[in-house]
RNA sequence: GCCGAAGUGGUGAAAUUGGUAGACACGCGGGUCUCAAAAACCCGUGAGCGAAAGCUCAUGUCGGUUCAAGUCCGACCUUCGGCACCA
């Protein structure tokens, strides 16, 4: 009795012992990793290279969440199951850390934002590091380090010399709280994307990139991108191409031509179409459905239109003036909210129509917008719902001009907006639309009047901001030479650190520009006094193209190695979420086909394959710290381990879909994970017990299954994980280790039903097991790893053995369940060999009494089929 | 308004791409162990009827195609994303 005892408390001990302390085995590997340096990537030209990038992060005061995490455990598994492969793998991280949102959270806390953001990524490299992530952190970049924003503003000027950067006075988006100019892409129904304030427009002198430019090639190029079908449509949306006719038409100011303007800047007048050199104005209009055009009733001007002034009559002017005046204190918010009233007024003015030399009305109403197509448009009512409103409420006229094919189509309740056959139209009556808008373009081109042009809704990026938190833009202003580049020797223009007040101020001017120190130089030409630009380069350019920086980090002489850029990139995989499938992911590809124009790299696309994982909700919102419902990893970390966490969120649901955090749901794979330990612990405590003894017929049968399944699950785990079929891996995997519970015998080579050939090609179930689950829960499986391999050194890690592969002969099942069916419906099932014929199942289930009771009368059968491997289906 | 995605147990979800609906988990119920609790382990768990074998119903709704539909086609409903007077 008391022997037992005895037995009973060492084995409790010896069971506490070698029970699964996730704390500790963690912290140990993260420690050899890191000592090892087994993270680290090397340039190995000849070796297949595998770039694995996440989105970097920006370093918030709220650290990570497990929203965060579940991109980079999607991540880190690909990374290290490639690095199995025998790739050498990328993998690298870094910081986002200009910008409104650290510069916003800096100045809440009244702290200078360098700091807040050193702080803020020491915790979330911490966070990171305690997930086991398996980044190479030699390789880590900061977009506010100078090291790096050199290059952002060397990049600037290589833009500018291209004529890829200009200025330009333009009425820009303007955030009243964050005190800083927006591009269009940060504006989010008419509220600024970070705080959500209500945004107004504001005429700045600003800083653009081209990127309409490369509209064409953006928009092409995504044909051959590995991308989510949905962000690929955003993009194409964004950019908004059609295809169009842009005509000029003469204008009557009372009875005569108007006058030309005097003074109106050269860019507008591109935009709008005046040739200042002409004696008479004229006004250009865009349209898609220039097979309408006999159909055109008045002309519609932009309230913001330059032409206005002089198009407008003695007898309108008041009240034209004051619709502007009114629409110009309408925020965009209220006038998307207005319920679409139209609301316009008449200059006074005529066009004439080139087409037919009818005259009509020159209207102004804020339903045209300046910024799109030439700022004026040919109203064609009777086909389009806008026009067709505008003109029932101002009583305009309405001339049908488009018939359907059918010659059912009617006006009567609204504008016929489709296609169809030409009526009214002259010459070109008859004409499907198609047709007569390919005709009268050549028309209209042969006449001298107008020509086919393509408009995009793309506009060029505003990159200034009127903030301290950036990288200053790279530019001098002389009196006497005018605006000049800065010299590349002088680079990086560093932004001055000791500074008291980062506060924007509300003139619209960036806080730099009270900085004497900063402001003034020397004209790089002349050598006298000049001042240097004061706004700073918007944060979406540092981010455009961090990701080539990874592949040479720390060169101070050249952005990037030429032989190291063309290796590497393009990216392989790109990892991140959603909600920058419009903004961060348009400029990097700008960016990519701008450094290919300019011969720093050999590709034209940045990121082959894009990933968007879904997000994940908590209590129903979006994770957010002021909304208190942020799931933080770190409790989660201590209680249940990196490894349980990793597996979890991959766990949750199909990598594409959003996600709802569920604090028990953790727990499940914590406990897979304890059965993992124990199974193993156990494997190696039986290790001494001959086989022999326990070989039955029954085990032998038991443990050619086992192999099979293995075999299986290696197969789908493999290929589950290459299609980010994480949920279903790990639950392959869970079944494969309830199966091997249920069996804990060992297969090994005194099986003689195995051949020593299929042997060879086979490790044991234990270790191939944790080679299969190595990716996703990296720690445990190093860590037990180590234990089935006691001679080998910690300097060789699982991650460093072949990832498996499967036997197809192996997977073959020789027997399977033939499900009987009647008339469709499952009645029974009954095991047979895998390959038996039509014939021999036809008999077989004849035979079956089952059946036999559903078919009282075996005239009754109609047909019967077969699917092989599958079922049976006997039609009464 | 336009474009896109999705609707399956109490919950997260699987489903060989037209072939056994609900794998794998969470939760819940019952049990073992314990003085007790926790943990762990075992059994059960879509709904309805039945003592049981079993049967019927069930993948947002209504139709259709098919021997066979969660899966394909048509119409509709709901939810979530994106764009939004873009001529």
């Amino acid at each position: 009795m008391r022997l037992i005892n005895c037995v009973t408390v060492y084995i409790l001990i010896l069971f506490n012992f070698m029970s699964y302390l996730h704390q500790q085995i963690e912290k140990k590997w993260q420690k050899i990793w890191e000592k090892n340096r087994s993270h680290k990537t090397r340039d190995a030209f000849k070796k297949k290279k595998f770039y694995c990038l996440d989105m970097f992060p920006y370093p918030s005061g709220e650290g990570l969440h497990v929203g965060h995490m579940r991109g980079y455990s999607y991540s880190d598994a690909i990374a290290r199951k490639k690095k199995m492969e025998g790739y050498n793998v990328l993998h690298p991280m870094g910081w986002d850390a200009f910008g409104l949102p650290a510069e916003n959270f800096a100045l809440k806390h009244k702290v200078h934002p360098a700091e807040s953001a050193k702080k803020n990524i020491d915790n979330i490299k911490k966070q990171l590091q305690s997930a086991g992530y398996m980044y190479d952190w030699d390789r880590e970049i900061n977009s506010s380090s100078p090291e790096y924003y050199k290059w952002t503003q060397w990049l600037f000027l290589e833009l500018y010399k291209k004529g890829l950067a200009y200025r330009k006075e333009a009425p820009i988006n303007f955030c009243p709280s964050c005190k800083a100019s927006l591009a269009d892409e940060e504006v989010v129904e008419g509220k600024c994307e970070r705080c959500g304030t209500l945004t107004t427009k504001k005429n700045l002198k600003q800083w653009f990139f081209k990127i309409t430019k490369y509209a064409d090639q953006l928009i092409d190029d995504l044909e051959n991108l590995d991308w989510p079908e949905k962000v690929k449509i955003m993009q194409r949306n964004w950019i908004g191409r059609s295809y169009g006719t842009e005509f000029f038409m003469q204008v009557l100011h009372g009875e005569k031509g108007a006058m030309k303007p005097e003074k109106i800047d050269k860019f507008t007048c591109q935009w709008i179409g005046i040739d200042l050199n002409e004696e008479l104005v004229k006004i250009k209009v865009w349209t898609t459905r220039v097979d309408t055009v006999f159909g055109m009733t008045y002309v519609v001007l932009a309230p913001e239109h330059p032409l206005i002034p002089y198009l407008t009559t003695e007898k309108y002017k008041e009240d034209v003036e004051k619709y502007i005046e009114k629409t110009r204190n309408v925020s965009e918010v209220e006038r998307m909210s207005q319920e679409k009233e139209k609301t316009g007024v008449f200059t006074g003015s005529y066009a004439i129509n080139p087409l037919n030399g009818i005259k009509v009305p020159i209207w102004i109403a804020d339903y045209v917008l300046l910024e799109y197509g030439t700022g004026a448009i040919m109203a064609v009512p009777a086909h389009d719902e806008r026009d067709f409103a505008f003109a029932e409420k101002y009583g305009l006229e309405i001339i049908e001009v488009i018939k359907s094919e059918d010659g059912k189509s009617s006006i009567e309740n609204g504008a016929f907006k489709e296609d169809g056959i030409l009526i009214g139209s002259g010459e070109f009556d008859q004409l499907s639309s198609e047709v007569a808008r390919e005709k009268i373009t050549q028309w209209l081109e042969n006449q001298g009047f107008g020509y086919g042009i393509k408009k995009y809704k793309l506009r060029d990026w505003l990159i200034s901001r009127q903030r301290y938190w950036g990288t200053p833009i790279p530019i001098i202003y002389c009196n006497q030479c005018g605006e000049i580049p800065a010299p590349e020797e002088s680079l990086p223009i560093t932004l001055p650190e000791n500074i008291q007040n980062f506060n924007p101020t509300l003139d619209g001017k960036s806080p730099l520009a009270n900085i004497n120190e900063f402001v003034e130089t020397k004209c790089p030409h002349c050598g006298g006094y000049a001042e240097r630009e004061t706004d700073t380069i918007s944060q979406w350019v540092c981010s455009s193209w961090y990701f080539t920086r990874y592949v040479d980090p720390k060169n101070s002489k050249e952005i990037f190695n030429k032989k190291k850029i063309n290796h590497w990139l393009p990216v392989d995989l790109y990892i991140g979420g959603v909600e920058h499938a419009i903004l961060h992911l348009l400029y990097a590809r700008f960016f990519t086909k701008v450094m290919l124009d300019l011969k720093l790299i050999e590709f034209s696309e940045p990121f082959i394959h894009l990933f968007n994982q879904g997000m994940v909700y908590y209590k129903g919102k979006k994770m957010s710290k002021s909304k208190g419902n942020v799931v933080n990893p770190d409790e989660f970390f201590e209680k249940y381990g990196a490894d349980s966490m990793r597996i979890y969120s991959l766990f949750m649901g199909p990598a594409e879909q959003d996600v709802e955090w569920n604090d028990q749901g953790v727990i499940g794979v914590y406990r897979f994970l304890q059965k993992v330990w124990k199974i193993v612990e156990k494997y190696q405590s039986t290790t001494n017990l001959p086989i022999d003894n326990a070989k039955t017929m029954e085990q032998l049968k038991q443990s050619k299954e086992l192999e099979r399944l293995i075999q299986q699950t290696i197969k789908k785990v493999s290929e589950d994980i290459d299609n980010f079929k994480f949920n279903t891996v790990i639950s392959t995997l869970m079944i494969l280790l309830n199966e091997m519970e249920k069996q804990p015998h060992k297969l090994q080579a005194s099986d003689d039903m195995m051949s020593e050939s299929r042997l060879e090609r086979r490790d044991t179930s234990y270790k191939l097991f944790l080679k299969l689950l190595a990716p996703i829960a990296p720690h445990i499986c190093e860590e037990l790893w180590h234990q089935l391999h006691p001679e080998i050194s910690e300097k060789e890690s699982i991650f460093d053995q072949p990832w498996p592969k499967y036997d197809p002969d192996l997977i073959i099942e020789e027997k399977f369940e033939l499900v009987i069916q009647i008339n469709g419906k499952m009645r029974c099932k009954i095991e047979v060999e895998k390959n038996i014929s039509e014939i021999e199942a036809k008999e077989l289930i004849l035979k079956n009494e089952k059946i036999k009771k559903w078919i009282p009368d075996e005239k009754q059968i109609k047909k019967i089929i077969f699917v092989p491997g599958r079922l049976i289906n006997i039609v009464l």
